[in-house]
DNA sequence: GAGTGGTCTAGACCACGGG
DNA sequence: CCGTGGTCTAGACCACTCC
């Protein structure tokens, strides 16, 4: 290092630490390697605790590195590209169809979050099918989803016991309404992604601590002119990049 | 508040305090509205002003918040759609086609980073064209980009000065590049998002501090079956959601 | 110059994971 | 049990904006 710090508006500290450290994790660090704790890290740099924590945040924020309580800090794998083109779910399109890569978890009644009342056209309060899902990459869960179907969409359903039902009759029950949904002809889907923390619940199914950085897809279902469903997916930001293979026979972004 | 900890598993004191404050701007504050400086806030809530900070980074990273240094934080309005939907540059598709929502600023010979140069299949170190630009809505900048163009997919662009061109030089020097690889047939594109923190000069351009969190929209132009042109694309990750309208003549996802 | 958020320090204790 | 990262404190000073 040694820098003799001629800049006329000097860097944050962490800053610099970032940058330090970035080169250092190229250079002098294999991926899985745990790297030295953090207060010997402070003590090698000069800094307190909480600067050095600083740097490493934003590296964590980058996908760089992987820190967890009790064990360490180490160095973090190239984030996995997750598909979320469209038709992933299959020729189809809708959510649980043949080839779709998530595995439905639970089903049951729920108030959707007010945002997701008005998109479904529902008044809030009213409650609709909520069917839980779950994605995983390389054996780690990389995402966790809601998706929101109102009663409207799969009038054939059978009306479902009141209480939450257990186990795989959960999940029996999460199938049955995305089975239902399948009749009806979709129009089409738009998608949007934004930044956004994760919840305790989320955070729990993610592996990580509640606020952790995530990515929100909100996926609208397209039937009959209407919203017909909608979903809420939460990824890591962390290990993740979303990938959107948009048109034309183009096999995935690498790297 | 008055809270009396009944909680097996106490919650962390910024996480409650966090939730706190969400509820008091549903209810209690107005867009634009300026709250209380941090001093008092932490004050007010009994907390040292790291901790309060850590609640206020939190909602300014989920886009509830806009905190500005000698200014104060102020109640964020909602996060504007941004669309970059599939063919957002026009019928053609290229950066810069007709109906282009980006503004050309600059153009000028620049060694791509390692992962483009990988993408665009030449080696580290090749100069290619680099082509910045930017977006705004709402008249505040939500976006910087630079598109990656290898001199292959523009063979008839006549060789430019070695100088950087200044001004209005420089963006015509731009748009040169981009109307040159109009002439190719876009075969298709791919995109990816992810999460990273912005370095100083996109930083200074989206009017953030370096490091804020954004949203890395990477695009890959494919045409003759090789990769013609690479956009990376750098969305302010608090204000902005990104919109995709996958397939269906469907209006935007609102709100 | 006054007031704001941004950086930094030097401590302390806590929750978790693994031996 | 020990070592790890996570939370929290009570200060200090700096950079910026606006008056």
């Amino acid at each position: 290092m040694g820098t003799t710090q001629l800049e006329t508006v000097p860097e944050p500290k962490y800053w610099h630490l970032k940058t330090v450290l970035s080169e250092a994790l190229d250079s002098e660090f294999a991926v899985g390697e745990i790297l030295p704790n953090e207060r010997e890290l402070a003590a090698r740099f000069g800094v307190a605790r909480a600067t050095l924590r600083q740097a490493l945040e934003q590296l964590e924020l980058e996908g760089r590195l992987q820190r967890r309580r009790g064990v360490g800090t180490t160095v973090a794998p190239p984030r996995v590209g997750v598909d979320v083109g469209p038709a992933q779910g299959g020729a189809q399109g809708w959510p649980g169809a043949p080839g779709d890569v998530w595995h439905t978890e639970y089903g049951e009644e729920a108030e959707p979050p007010a945002p997701v009342a008005r998109l479904l056209g529902v008044g809030e309060g009213t409650a609709v099918h909520a069917v839980f899902r779950s994605r995983t990459s390389g054996g780690q869960p990389v995402a966790t989803e809601v998706v929101y179907v109102p009663a409207g969409s799969v009038p054939e359903l059978p009306e479902a016991p009141g209480e939450a039902a257990e186990g795989a009759e959960g999940a029996a029950r999460g199938r049955a309404v995305l089975r239902e949904l399948h009749r009806l002809d979709l129009d089409g889907q738009d998608r949007s992604v934004e930044l956004g923390s994760a919840r305790a619940d989320d955070a729990r199914r993610l592996d990580r601590l509640p606020g952790a950085p995530v990515l929100v897809v909100t996926t609208r279902y397209i039937a009959g002119g209407r919203t017909a469903a909608v979903g809420i997916a939460t990824f890591r930001a962390d290990t993740c990049r979303l990938t959107f293979a948009d048109s034309g026979a183009v096999p995935a972004l690498v790297g």
